[in-house]
DNA sequence: AGCCAGGCTCTCG
DNA sequence: CGAGAGCATGGC
């Protein structure tokens, strides 16, 4: 089956999904030139979709199809993700609005335009991606992961390719930390993977409820669970949850960006970024997003 | 070789 | 409390 979205306002579809394959493969979100392709779980079984885009970056149209599939209700489930995963509930043209009056920003957004935040659409792969990603470079955080995704999750054909479910919660629960290690996490880290599995597998953490809840109690519950601190809870919010309001100022990716456009290069501590962030309001979550952009096409440009 | 990577916990003072 | 060590590995 498939079916078709439309998009209201600007989307640049590669530039968007770049994020899947910029610091390496990532087994359980392929991303081919046209073509991404992931998997979802319905009804107790995971089907492989994909996604292919066509027009232009005011235009777009994203063609979401399930080979092989008849039922709507995966069709719907994939095109639902698909929306998360490209942003498209994100406030793009309020951003922009509000980037005109900023000097960085006012820049950024003509040489961005159609860029927006990829939403993991999944909560405990955001989670566990955020532990890979604990003050490690980002390549290695992403070879961890990959490794971690083939292992522990469940392989699906689609379209001549194989992408992974992402390893679930019951799954992780089971494993031990040794099994962990082997993947080249730390036995920390092995430890805060086999505690999330086993809090959420058992009920005792709702990651599915934290949707109608505020920043704070969001921040509170995660931060609760071993291994995940305020920096992890910031990005779930900004990154699957779609907050706007959020900054993870704590980030060294985030700080390094407003050090370079906002102080000449020079340290800003954390909460220095943060009063800086909160100007932005409802748009600090896309103004961050385009920062560190930003940086990453300095950096191809040098 | 040594230091740094998009942190977090634990232990001290 | 706030600061500081420890974690494990890859890349430069």
């Amino acid at each position: 089956m498939k079916t078709e979205i439309r998009v209201e306002g600007s989307l640049d579809v590669p530039r968007t999904l770049q994020r899947f394959h910029r610091f390496g493969e990532d087994p359980a979100n392929r991303l081919s030139p046209g073509v991404f392709r992931r998997a979802v779980k319905v009804a107790g079984r995971w089907r492989g979709y994909e996604v292919r885009w066509t027009g232009s970056v005011e235009g777009a149209r994203l063609l979401v199809s399930t080979p092989g599939e008849r039922s709507a209700r995966v069709l719907e489930a994939a095109a639902d993700e698909v929306a998360r995963i490209c942003g498209l509930e994100l406030d793009l043209d309020g951003f922009y609005r509000v980037a005109e009056q900023d000097p960085v920003l006012g820049l950024l957004v003509p040489r961005l335009r159609g860029l927006r935040p990829t939403l993991a659409p999944q909560p405990l792969e955001m989670l566990v991606g955020s532990v890979c990603a604990q003050q490690v470079n980002l390549p290695f955080a992403f070879a961890v992961k990959a490794r971690l995704v083939r292992r522990y999750g469940t392989a699906v054909e689609v379209g001549g390719h194989t992408v992974y479910g992402f390893p679930e919660a019951e799954r992780l629960a089971r494993t031990r930390v040794r099994d962990l290690r082997r993947m080249q996490l730390t036995t920390r880290k092995s430890e805060y993977i086999v505690g999330l599995g086993r809090q959420v597998a058992s009920g005792a953490l709702d990651l599915t409820a934290l949707r109608g809840r505020s920043n704070e109690d969001v921040i509170e519950a995660l931060t609760a669970v071993r291994g995940f601190g305020r920096w992890t809870a910031e990005w779930f919010l900004a990154r699957h949850l779609g907050r706007g309001d959020v900054c993870a100022a704590g980030d060294l990716a985030v700080r390094r960006a407003f050090e370079h456009f906002y102080n000449r290069g020079r340290p800003l501590d954390e909460a220095a970024v943060r009063r800086r962030a909160a100007a932005w309001g409802p748009y600090q979550n896309m103004a961050v997003h385009y920062l560190l952009a930003g940086r990453q096409l300095d950096a191809a440009a040098a």
